[in-house]
Formats: C-alpha cells, sequence, structure tokens
DNA sequence: TATACGATCACCT
DNA sequence: GGTGATCGTATAC
C-alpha cells in the first residue's frame, strides 16, 4: 500500500486562478464524511480570474454570495444554479482579489466509465454531477480545503510538480457566452486522454 | 415586494 | 438540437 498522498496546502492555492487551474488537473478531491471517503482525480477546470472578468461572479461586486471568493485563498466556493445544482470552486490568489477554479469534472476510483443506463454509478462528468455524486451542498462554501471534510491531495505527481503528466488541452469556458470578449478566452483546461470530460 | 435570469442536466424528438 | 425543471440572487420598482 502506498503512502497516503499529501495534501496541498494553502500555498498552493494563493496563486493566479490560471496557473492553478493548470496545477490542478491530476490532483485528487477527496470527500470524506464520518463513514466513508470518496474521491476522484480531476480532469476539468475552468479559471475565474478577478473583478474585470466579465465571467465571473465578482464581476458584478461584493456581495453575501461571492463573498468568499474575495477571502483568503484555499477555501471553498459552492454556488447554487438553475434553481437545483450546486457547483464547486476552489478560490485562489490573494486576498481581496476575487478568483476561483471551477472543478468540471472528476475520474473515480473505478475501472471504466459505465454508459450503460443500468449502472447506479453516480457520474462525476459535470460540476454539477460531481457535486451530487460527493455529496457537495451549500455548507461546504467558506469552508477550508485543507480540512477533514474536503480536500485535494498532490494525487499523480508531486506537491511541487506544476505540470501534468498527461497531456493538457485548453479552450472557451462553458456557458459564459454573456460575457463578451472574456468568453472566447481559453481559460478552460482539460486532460485530453481522459473519457470523464464534459466535452466528447 | 416583484421579476428576470443563470458557470446545468435530463429527457424528448 | 430543443426545451422544461426549479429557485437563489441581483436588480428594479
Amino acid at each position: 500500500m502506498a503512502l497516503p498522498e499529501s495534501k496541498l496546502p494553502v500555498e498552493f492555492y494563493a496563486r493566479p486562478a490560471l496557473d492553478v487551474a493548470v496545477d490542478l488537473l491530476g490532483r485528487r478531491l477527496v470527500r470524506a464524511d464520518g463513514t466513508a471517503t470518496h474521491s476522484g482525480v480531476i480532469v476539468e477546470t475552468e479559471a475565474y480570474v478577478g473583478p474585470e472578468d466579465l465571467a465571473c461572479h465578482a464581476a458584478r461586486g461584493r456581495t453575501r454570495r461571492t463573498e468568499v471568493m474575495f477571502g483568503p485563498a484555499g477555501v471553498a466556493y459552492v454556488y447554487f444554479v438553475y434553481g437545483m445544482h450546486y457547483c464547486l470552486n476552489a478560490v485562489t490568489d490573494r486576498e481581496g482579489f476575487p478568483a476561483a477554479v471551477l472543478i468540471r469534472a472528476l475520474e473515480p476510483n473505478l475501472p471504466a466509465p459505465s454508459t450503460s443506463s443500468g449502472s447506479t454509478t453516480p457520474r462525476t462528468d459535470g460540476p454539477a454531477r460531481l457535486c451530487q455524486a460527493l455529496d457537495i451542498d451549500r455548507t461546504f462554501n467558506g469552508e477550508s480545503l485543507t480540512g477533514e471534510r474536503l480536500y485535494i491531495t498532490a494525487g499523480e505527481r508531486p506537491v511541487d510538480a506544476p505540470a501534468p503528466r498527461r497531456p493538457v488541452a485548453s479552450g472557451p469556458r462553458i456557458g459564459v457566452a454573456y460575457a463578451g470578449e472574456w468568453a472566447e478566452r481559453p481559460y478552460r483546461f482539460w486532460l485530453t486522454d481522459s473519457v470523464w470530460t464534459t466535452r466528447r
């Protein structure tokens, strides 16, 4: 049995969101409750890079909703959309500068993707699906990502290896067409060899 | 107080 | 590829 993977420290998150978005690929998101631990390797992320970024919630100003994005790095920003979905972000950069990385897809600890409709395995491709699969809701908003319930470990490579070992691609973010030129920026990143990403 | 809309998903054709 | 579900926010009145 291998040694347990080390948790990513707060300093990992205290960098520009674009750097963190790439560095999070291949890392392991871990959800631990009282009885069980579930985890998956992060294979798709999106960066939201500050008040100038019209696709970032914080571009509309500092509100109760976006408050945690203005706080220190290394905490979860969980928001509710479309009346039924939660999405998980990691707050990045420095305190007072609102930026975050949306976790869009995980590669679960399973042999292969099951596309058959009979499967009971919760899917983890899609930001809302992975929150449902890992039982992440609003109570995690503002909670540390270096705590006990929810954290991210080094995963497939050493903590200080900033580049994933697997091939990375980038492209425009999903669902932000309203954001003008910001919508076209390639702030979405994924591992091209994973079948668990949102896109094809 | 009221209203419009969204960082989505599932199911239909 | 089109659309309905469903409700927290922000913004306007």
